[in-house]
DNA sequence: TAATTGCTTCAAAAGATTCTGAAAGTTCCG
DNA sequence: CGGAACTTTCAGAATCTTTTGAAGCAATTA
């Protein structure tokens, strides 16, 4: 097949190149965000490019839609396996691998929101009560207004870090997004 | 009044230690919090200890109290000032600039949300939807399901991205956590 | 088993971010 | 004004992150 009709090749060619930089767009955007979580970029980009094309693809073909190199490619993948939203698979007869994408969106996010927001969020709120402990234990005489201000201060950093605690863990634990006993904490009182 | 009595002060000073070192422990919590969320470290720190110890500083106490230059002090003040969550104060007769935390907690989260957090949703989703509606311009013959498909996941990035904006709105608007309305995204359905 | 292909690792380069400190800029006072 | 006290700015230093590419490893084939 030497060459196919011009009149149908180069509309052809023109979509697939519009396909192509459409992908990249989309990637980009996902890598922003995936970034602005705290990712790193060529993740979020990874990813994209494996869950729109649909198909299994090899790490050469990464690197060159990426434009990064294969020690990249290599771990980047390896991160996108550690965190479950890429797979390995192979081809019979065919010695690479390739790379399919999780397709499972939510199960993704509420993964990440589990193994990283939650724990992040767990360790503040237990220094803020532990610092808040100490506090209490022997208060200077004559001091005792002022840290108690503090004390209610840390206390009220606690709070928020237990809402958005408490959000998280709706979010993940219920895997459907209901989120009516999370109500409580309202504001206003300032101090 | 050269010396107080040993037995009040030197308990004092280990308590006042004691306070400075927690202090700084919570400050630095927040400070990885912040970072977490894309803030720099030093602008949680710096608010922390303006925040806990409840009354105005001076720049050069922030310095000390930081461990930071000068410079330093005063680009993340004008920073945490741009965010409305540090004021500037002064003192009568006293040349010099003080500083002041936002007390309220929750508008100065919510404010983030918004003019972070949002515009950055928004930027993404409207990458999503405007290259599902050109994909669907001229699909080439023969293509129709694999581009479907794309299409199909593309959608669903955008409807992710519209459930945490969703979330986020009603986070903010409200100003109170009431987050009821947010059901409807359930997930299961992969595809 | 040797040769080939593909993957991973890692030291060093490149790139990005954050911090410093001194110079320039302000403000206030005598 | 002139100068002291304080603040801001910004070029360069320090630090942290990400990427490269070549060396070494592992699997497969002839």
């Amino acid at each position: 097949m030497p060459d196919a009709p011009a009149a149908s090749t180069l509309p052809e060619m023109a979509t697939r190149e519009e396909e192509r930089e459409l992908i990249h767009e989309v990637a980009d955007a996902v890598g922003a965000l995936m970034e602005f979580w705290g990712f790193k970029r060529v993740m979020g980009r990874l990813w994209t490019v494996l869950y729109l094309t649909g198909e299994p693809l090899g790490a050469a073909e990464l690197c060159e839609r990426l434009a990064i190199s294969s020690g990249a490619a290599s771990m980047t993948l390896a991160d996108l396996e550690r965190w479950g939203v890429v797979k390995r698979s192979r081809k019979a007869g065919d010695r690479r691998e390739y790379f399919e994408a999780e397709t499972d969106v939510w199960k993704m996010v509420s993964r990440v929101l589990r193994e990283r927001e939650l724990s992040q969020i767990e360790r503040a709120v237990e220094i803020f009560d532990r610092a808040r402990e100490r506090l209490l234990r022997a208060v200077p005489p004559g001091e005792q207004a002022r840290i108690s201000r503090m004390v209610d201060r840390i206390a009220r950093l606690a709070d928020l870090a237990r809402v958005g605690r408490g959000l998280l863990t709706a979010m993940v634990q219920q895997h459907k997004v209901d989120l009516a006993p999370l109500v409580r904490f309202t504001t206003g009182r300032r101090r």
